[in-house]
DNA sequence: CGAGTTTGACCTGCGC
DNA sequence: GCGCAGGTCAAACTCG
């Protein structure tokens, strides 16, 4: 039963640290506008509105950027918003009301929007109301101030939550059986701890570890979102938090924490352009491929941990195929933003689910399914040294068939076929490419209500931009993967690398590997 | 001259 | 223990 309960357990737990982490809104918000072509409307259906109020509470911006989605102002920008804003307050001596209204939407709708209308009504003297003003800020300042403690409270009571997690599940039966049943068809998948499953034990063995090894890094999961969300994004819980250098070093340098995310497109580039700075350090033939492996690293910042690799398809030379591993160190600049948070994210979902039950997996399906929706093919793969999840936009579009894989080491194990028969209700195509889920089994029910969602003429446009831009196809393919880490409710991280599509401000997530093919 | 690339050597993990 | 393959290192080289 621990294998039900456990996963249940922690993704309430996720879930409450995405709705308790300000920035995490605020990256999303990034998401939503730089994928409005994607139907933004959709995105926001995973962002509980609770969440975003608190997230509100936090951020203090102005209304300005509650009301317009478009901006692109990020936590630090609308942290030196309120700044000016409040130096407004102090300026503006003649326009006290526009003062007011603006404090009433940054201060949480307590009480100074009323008082501040009736004392310009009544015409009260400007320096008494404006020291009323000031007191109110002071008062709102301190009310922050408490909240925020209250959110270092909650996350480190979720830190200490899930090392307590891990440690339980090293305690549970290694070789034990699990029964998923299906909750949609009523079949019931026997999932057995054979090879597959070994690696999720040593996901788990390596997450337990890490959480006796150090409270900060209490198991992989949370690793990921933290670093998702905070390494080389900025987000609000690395700055409550921070970690040291040496930690985040010694957590990336864990090596069976590593995930790899794997992009496959179409481009005659030599190497796509993701917004970082890479260095090669390396070349090496594959063994079965004709074409080179060329390793990067990047050079960004002294000492970043990511690596990525570049190499064409063995199958077809068209193909490359771009894998990155590690999280950065560092910022990283907008162009970049989209890739790192596909790496992260797809490292997140691939570690949490590793290091989780199969229960865990099963909801993972749900809520990557729910978030990729215009994802081409995802494959998890247990035979990689690493988890290894691919993202394949070389498929053909009409090729609309989603497949849920579970791999076997050595050979291609089952296969699931889902016939989303998409076209009719515009759904299930996915950019018209199919959704492989290899290593892990995903319930195809799960998959179902979003992709039905999808507006067929917007799988049109996307597929036809893809196949005609190589370079927005690795921004696509970026944007897929920063979708994908977007977690149920809107957490999530930031990986690193990635993109040349822009978004300006998103979080990254946790070091992994996360290979990008672009084809 | 510094930064980046090339390329052979070396290290490590894994299977037999 | 040995060989293989993947990955990394570092000296030599190239380029602006």
């Amino acid at each position: 039963m621990p294998t039900l309960t456990i996963p249940i357990y922690f993704f309430f737990l996720f879930s409450l640290c995405i709705s308790i982490s300000p920035n995490t809104y605020m990256d999303n918000r990034h998401h939503h506008r730089e994928f409005t072509f994607l139907s933004s409307a959709h995105f926001l259906d995973h962002i509980d509105p609770p969440s975003i109020k608190e997230m509100d509470f936090f951020s203090t911006s102005s209304p300005r950027d509650h009301k317009n989605n478009t901006s692109s102002r990020d936590t630090n920008d609308d942290h030196y918003q309120n700044r000016d804003d409040q130096h407004d307050t102090h300026d503006r001596h003649g326009s006290p009301t526009r003062v007011i209204d603006h404090r009433v939407n940054t201060g949480l709708n307590l009480t100074c929007a009323s008082a501040g209308v009736t004392k310009a009504e009544n015409g009260e003297n400007p320096e008494t109301e404006l020291s009323s003003l000031e007191s109110e800020l002071l008062r709102l300042q301190e009310e922050n101030n408490k909240l925020r403690n209250v959110l270092d409270h909650i996350t480190k009571s979720y830190t200490q939550l899930q090392a307590q997690l891990f440690i339980a599940l090293q305690n549970l039966p290694q070789n034990m059986e699990t029964k998923i049943v299906d909750p949609g068809t009523s079949r019931k998948l026997d999932v057995v701890n054979d090879a597959s499953v070994s690696d999720e034990k040593t996901d788990q063995d390596v997450s337990v570890s890490r959480s006796n090894n150090a409270e900060a890094c209490p198991d992989a999961a949370e690793d990921v979102l933290d670093r998702s969300s905070s390494q080389s994004w900025g987000s609000s819980k690395l700055e409550e938090q921070p970690k040291t250098t040496a930690e985040q070093l010694a957590a990336d340098q864990i090596p069976l924490r590593k995930a790899r995310v794997s992009v496959r497109a179409r481009s005659e580039a030599p190497m796509i352009s993701d917004g970082c700075q890479w260095r090669k350090y390396g070349q090496k033939m594959a063994k079965g491929n004709p074409c080179p492996r060329a390793y990067y690293r990047c050079t960004m910042a002294v000492g970043c941990p990511v690596r990525k690799q570049v190499q064409r398809s063995a199958d077809d030379k068209t193909v490359l195929i771009t894998s990155y591993e590690g999280n950065h160190n560092h910022p990283l600049p907008p162009a970049a933003t989209a890739m790192a948070n596909t790496t992260s994210a797809a490292a997140a979902m691939l570690l949490s689910g590793s290091a989780a039950s199969k229960e865990s997996l099963t909801n993972s399906a749900g809520y990557y399914s729910s978030t990729i929706p215009y994802a081409s093919m995802a494959t998890l793969s247990a035979s990689a040294p690493f988890p290894t999840i691919t993202l394949d936009l070389t498929q053909n579009p009409n090729n609309a068939a989603m497949q849920l894989h579970r791999v076997p080491p050595g050979h291609g194990g089952a296969t699931f076929p889902l016939p989303l028969h998409a076209a009719a209700s515009g759904g299930p195509h996915l950019l018209g490419h199919p959704l492989f889920f290899q290593q892990k089994l995903l319930p195809p029910q799960a998959l179902m209500p979003l992709l039905q969602r999808q507006p067929s003429s917007m799988v049109e446009t996307v597929s036809a931009a893809i196949a005609s831009d190589p370079n927005f196809t690795a921004a696509l393919a970026a944007a897929i993967s920063s979708i994908i880490g977007v977690p149920r409710g809107g957490n999530d991280g930031n990986n690193n690398n990635s993109g040349s599509g822009a978004i300006p401000g998103s979080p990254q997530l946790p070091q992994s590997c996360t290979t990008f093919s672009t084809n």
